[in-house]
DNA sequence: CTGAAAGCGCTTACAG
DNA sequence: CTGAAAGCGCTTACAG
């Protein structure tokens, strides 16, 4: 490229770099020649080079879970709109490989990582990342006893919220929530138990913790029934939950919200599929991952303040399943 | 690191690397101190020196479709095994931006890339790529005119068999089919259409064409229904149509399938919902990551040969929408 | 068996 | 205003 124009690679880096030391004719010039031929200086040889990377990584658990592709896109495309890229990792849903995940990114220089499901056990994991001067954020789940950069939602009101508003008349209340160690998870069932209590109840014993998934859902619902029959109410930690739920109602011929009221959390697409139209906290995924994205850019860019928290708002649907 | 040791990094890369011409003691005591430092060596380095960098990128429309996260998932599944990491793009459902990520990606040194929902007009591009040596395979679309590496399922046989099923007793029937530019919609309209035709009938006119979204779905029952009154079977491009077709037969009050039968197609989560149980065909959409990494990582190997075309077996299930 | 040197493709002080 | 040189962190022929 140099040799084309017939000047030093040195001269070339200053012209397109718009940098002072070079004559306008010759910079356009040397602008010219590089539309041309289609030059585009190597990411990696200007990694090296410079110590940035223009890159991050994104940590997400298996996507059977809907939400967190949406939180993807919004962290991809945030990143895109300042010219950066994601490398995007896969880890278990109990964050197993969190470790080697994060080290190969590391190893690929990412700038900042962003986590969407951490757990108090990668603690150690990220005070590590912390010591070598790595960049992170948490969106959606955060630890407590570890001060970072976090993006979410109040998990706890909105539970509470929803809860209360579709409490009335309801007496035999169940609270299927999510893994016990998962922040939000936590939350949603405490504001749950908040809304209860408001109203002088305790929600029944059984299926408070479980998978997120939609066969928890269906086994959890299917002990709750054997054991005390239909009852009034089931509050579940996340829409795929409530799927399986509706599934046992379905299956032993209980009506909706008539028999067993059923609320959801997150508003996936899914959730007002056609007769179906689940009463549940719209949260805005995407919006979580452009917003973390914009924070880790700060760190990157080199701010060093307090960890910031950002709170974002939700929505409560009330539709007709509760 | 060398320091640490007192030799070379010339030695350490040789007794990381596991080449002939350093002790096996002096091995060993390197390997342990790089373990006790956490030293990693920078891919960043090791990229440039190489030209090897480990990476590949996947190209992905807007994730409103929930087809894609679990493509990308085998795809980073697949990579992660052969230690390789995974650039994500995002690119507009109509494939705008597809020139922009793809030169992004390429600067950055992807090895291959992945493409998820190439369009006709996008043989420039791919040309291009091929022509600068950059190995690509395509998913799920392909383009009449580009030999190429794919993965994908046979759409055609499989929209026929679907439609031959459900086909009995129907009388009108609409097929909705997708973009009509993209392969995978126009191989399953013709088969739907394949299966009509053997049963000498055609289908209605109205909205072949259209968004492969649920709105598209709602917005060309109306019209149908508007124009034609209840039709006995509308054959959907893919299940998110379905959902669409679903609501509005449940805002008219008509019964499925009784009324209407509906099939989707791709067998999404959500497609076996409650009281929803969408008959349709279910694709491998997992595997089709995976198995376009495979191909994709042989072409980086260097194999030359000619253009792996894999066909995915599919798996069409009757459940009690059609 | 080990060390010194070149080079991957850039950027940035430093001389001219 | 332009060119020669050093260096980012590695790997790999090449001498010793």
């Amino acid at each position: 490229m140099a040799r084309a124009v017939g000047v030093t690679p040195a001269t070339v880096s200053y012209a397109l770099n718009g940098l002072p030391g070079v004559s306008e004719e010759l910079r356009d010039q040397i602008k010219a020649v590089a539309d041309e031929m289609g030059f585009r200086p190597s990411r990696l040889a200007v990694g090296l080079r410079l110590g940035r990377t223009n890159t991050l990584g994104l940590l997400l658990p298996d996507v059977a879970n809907p939400f967190y592709p949406e939180l993807a896109s919004g962290v991809i495309e945030g990143a895109s709109a300042e010219g950066m890229q994601v490398f995007v990792a896969q880890v278990g849903l109990d964050g197993r490989d969190h470790a080697s995940a994060v080290s190969a990114l590391v190893d690929s220089h990412c700038e900042g990582l962003l986590f969407t499901a951490v757990l108090p056990h990668d603690i150690p994991m990220l005070t590590d990342l912390r010591a070598r001067g790595v960049p992170f954020g948490l969106i959606n789940r955060r630890i407590e006893g570890l001060d970072a950069d976090w993006v979410g939602i109040d998990d706890f009101a909105a539970a509470r919220e929803l809860t209360s508003l579709v409490l009335e008349g309801r007496q035999s209340v169940a609270v299927f929530g999510g893994p016990e160690r998962s922040s939000v998870s936590a939350g949603r069932a405490a504001g749950a138990r908040a809304a209860l209590a408001a109203a002088g109840r305790t929600p029944l014993p059984d299926g408070m913790v479980g998978d997120l998934t939609r066969e928890s859902g269906v086994e959890r619902a299917r002990a709750l029934f054997d054991a005390r029959g239909p009852v009034d109410l089931v509050v579940c930690g996340n829409d795929v939950i409530a799927l399986g739920v509706m599934d046992v109602c379905h299956e032993r011929g209980l009506a909706v919200p008539d028999d067993v009221a059923v609320t959801g959390f997150d508003d996936m697409s899914f959730a007002s599929a056609g007769p179906l139209r689940l009463t549940t906290v719209e949260v805005p995924r995407h919006e979580m991952g452009r917003q973390a994205v914009a924070g880790l850019r700060r760190r990157m860019l080199g701010f060093t303040g307090e960890p910031q928290v950002v709170e974002l708002p939700y929505t409560v649907r009330r539709r007709n399943t509760a």
